[in-house]
DNA sequence: TTGGGTTCTTGACCCGCATCAAGGAAGCCG
DNA sequence: CGGCTTCCTTGATGCGGGTCAAGAACCCAA
């Protein structure tokens, strides 16, 4: 049975490098998986031995430290991919935010896999390096930014990445639900959620932004939340 | 004439993904080049016309914002690899913080080679997927961390990375010379030179390390650092 | 509907780090 | 050697965001 075929991330994900053939060959290595929102696939510190393909849902990477403070270095969506091929320890919990569904594999099934298909490793070398991007980008906002330039470019950031994946790519969306409580938000931007709070209260009170309900947003003033975004 | 029969990082770069032959074949498409400290190499938001790998010396990728924060996002180290192969616009420059050598590539020429050559690309992905890692950590660092343990971390993390290129891995060294300012240290930190001064006057206090010039660090007590860095 | 748990908001207070402002120490070139 | 520049240190002050502590809003399940 071959279910990469009716596979929903068939043609974003990595797998999309690969023919027919050699896809139904990969795919007789991997397993479905069902996550319910809070469930932790892969721990931090363990020998790495699963990779997966995200199908459905949202997932954190995240670490901390002994005494409780924890830092989310990452967020992945579907059609991206987890885990850490080629023989390293993770570094970092991965953990399903919402429930979600992935497509796992062995570590060293995919490793053998992988290197006797240069497609499929170029395509992994195309996203890793935008992720390595992304996320000195997000240095950038962790180091310098006040806590409104951090929020201001956290929301801007959601609207263009939570487009629903079925209504084509007609640009960023001005009303979303956040897959993220107030205390994930805080630890994505180095805050605390007290702090995210009365900021987005702010935003609020200046005409920014609607919070019809908790999770919901809505964008008022895209460009004012831009200004925001790039000066505080 | 190869220059890369007598290159000293030929061992480490991720030419050592290639045979002689194949090697001789990139070096033709290289160009070895002198930076002087200071020198910028590559400049935030133009095309990525170059890529290179580091024969000498450090670099550093910084960010800035519209009113002149600055967060140096990445510090690259010989036989480390510089660019943004694949075609996107450059994210960060690229500027050289002592002399330094390095040996470019046309971005175009690499790519075409790298397409042919999944030795080169698989070595490239590994390099990729390691320094992920390690910004990655370094978001919990910028997120989560108190002065004195960012600069706690960061003695720590030079003293492991300075470890001189000739003289064996005989683990982290005890003395050695920071290739940065004060300045640079905050802004790597995401603090201030002041703090910086101050923090390290600090440690000087408590014997955890001495300063007998303004580059050089002694680390005298190991251990104690080490608590520092995870308590503070 | 009620009750209990969770999540979010709001307020009061405080502390760490930024900011502002001099002053000192090194390096550099005449 | 003296003067200049650059880099670093030290001090005084203030603010942004953290911390602590209630309370309000929401979410379910019974």
């Amino acid at each position: 049975m071959d279910h990469c075929t009716t596979c929903v991330v068939r043609n974003r994900a990595i797998c999309s490098a690969l023919e027919l053939d050699e896809i139904s060959l990969l795919g007789r290595m991997g397993r479905h998986h069902k996550l319910v929102a809070g469930q932790t696939l892969i721990w931090e510190g363990e020998d790495s031995l699963l990779v997966a393909n995200v199908i459905d849902g949202v997932l954190k990477l995240s670490t901390s430290l002994s005494d409780g403070r924890e830092q989310i270095v990452g967020v992945v969506y579907p059609s991206d991919f987890i885990g850490r091929p080629f023989g390293t320890r993770t570094q970092h919990n991965v953990t399903a935010l919402t429930d979600a569904h992935v497509c796992t594999f062995s570590s060293s099934d995919f490793d053998k896999f992988a290197q006797s298909h240069p497609e499929l490793e170029h395509k992994l070398l195309e996203r890793t390096l935008a992720e390595l991007d992304r996320t000195r980008r997000w240095l950038l906002l962790l180091g310098r930014m006040t806590a409104a330039e951090k929020l201001a470019h956290f929301l801007l950031d959601m609207s263009k990445r939570l487009v629903r994946p079925d209504c084509g790519n007609d640009g960023p969306m001005n009303e979303f639900d956040l897959p993220f409580g107030r205390q994930q938000i805080a630890d994505i931007l180095g805050l605390t959620i007290e702090t995210v709070s009365r900021r987005l209260n702010d935003f609020k009170v200046q005409g920014l932004i609607a919070v019809p309900s908790r999770r919901r947003i809505e964008i008022l003033d895209r460009d004012g939340l831009e200004v925001m975004a790039e000066a505080a």
